[in-house]
DNA sequence: TCTTAAGCGGAAGGACTCTCTCCGGATGGA
DNA sequence: TCCATCCGGAGAGAGTCCTTCCGCTTAAGA
């Protein structure tokens, strides 16, 4: 089925059954801890020791590579299909939205998407695919008057990072906060306004906000 | 002169002049890498051993609390300052402004302001000075009609988050980038507009993109 | 100049982290 | 039954960082 196993004979019912679990407890603790999380923490997660880690996967990078590949297929499907919204500045929005709503919900991909995994060949071409999607819809905006005539592709890149922090800050506080501070970036991208456009989220309140805070770095 | 030495008796002239150059070099390095930087790393910077740090300073937190409880003050009265300005707005972009730009210039303070050494009472209160300066300046632009009024004073916080992020991400390859982001994220927060307001700061290229992304993270 | 308390550098201890290897024992499947 | 295959998890190895300690050096007062 994947990659590493494409020609090869079939792996023992059991091992094959842990492999899965493997990529199962690497796909769940990857997206909620990031790629820095340890293979120790993945094998525990999968009820299996660190070795049959390391015996289906050579090494973490491998980990990664089987995991994310398909996965970067289904963001270029994604943020494709979003720009492809008949309303251009509908199809920007839907598109950043939906990048950093994948990126929140999975910091593993995060991590992929901005190039921890550089010298990968997949990976590269995956992100190198996004690139002319997204300028696309940039064009389309812009010369349809709706997004502001300096945006520039490169800051499709900044924004991302804004805002995936941004969610991670207020993440413990409010899961969805960050759609708050997307609406106030959307509102300094569009062209013109006559008014703020509605916010759809609430802000925190001051005890969020420490809470916010208190998590946000490690204690000293 | 500071704190810790009060009342004792004064120091050698040797063990006074090495411990400025200890705060010299933290003040320098804290700037640099935040409060995550080794003590190791200090003392070298300083010329001096790790043991002669911690003869004048007992652990860490000392270092950091004789660094930065008097670099709090400035930055009260730096946001105090530019609340202050006639124009409620201006007051507002400058207060937002400032203590972005300080907490680039030194991310230790970004550390400090953002609770790493959350426990300690000094810190404490300077933030909490902090909270009613900002309201004063919300409160006034939201009534001016400048500020969006969907605005809410916990929302400064996040954006300032958002911002310290931005500008890490892209420093390296201009370091000023971020008064882009920055004027994109007032013209968000500004309650009407025309037109799109000069965002002051070009763009990155490709080239300078891709060099910040592969800075980003550590590879794998 | 002599004396000595004070100060010095940096090696090393201790407590972590994470990646990856190894091996004695267990087991699926022919 | 039998053995190639697979298993768990201890632990090696290479980091990190904070902190302590000790033998040597030096400033400064008598």
């Amino acid at each position: 089925m994947t990659t590493t196993q494409q020609s090869e004979k079939p792996l023992r019912a059991d091992a094959e059954r842990n492999r899965q679990r493997v990529l199962a407890a690497a796909r769940e603790v990857f997206a909620r801890r990031g790629l820095e999380a340890g293979l120790d923490e993945i094998a525990r997660h999968a009820g299996v020791g660190t070795g049959t880690v390391y015996r289906r996967f050579p090494d973490k990078t491998a980990l990664v590579t089987a995991l994310f590949e398909e996965r970067l297929d289904q963001v270029v499907a994604t943020v494709k299909e979003a720009i492809a919204h008949p309303d251009p500045w509908e199809g920007l929005c839907a598109a950043l939205e939906s990048l950093i709503a994948m990126q929140i919900e999975d910091r593993g991909l995060k991590d992929v998407i901005f190039g921890a995994v550089g010298d990968h060949e997949t990976f590269r071409e995956r992100r190198a695919e996004l690139l002319p999607l997204v300028q696309q819809g940039v064009c389309r905006a812009i010369e349809a008057g709706v997004l502001r005539p300096d945006f520039a592709l490169t800051d499709f890149a900044p924004l991302q990072v804004m805002l995936t922090q941004v969610a991670s800050f207020t993440e413990a506080a409010d899961p969805q906060a960050w759609r708050r501070y997307l609406r106030i970036v959307l509102d300094g991208l569009c062209t013109r306004r006559d008014g703020p456009t509605p916010l759809g989220h609430p802000a925190l309140d001051l005890a969020q906000l420490e809470d916010a805070c208190g998590r946000h770095l490690p204690h000293c």
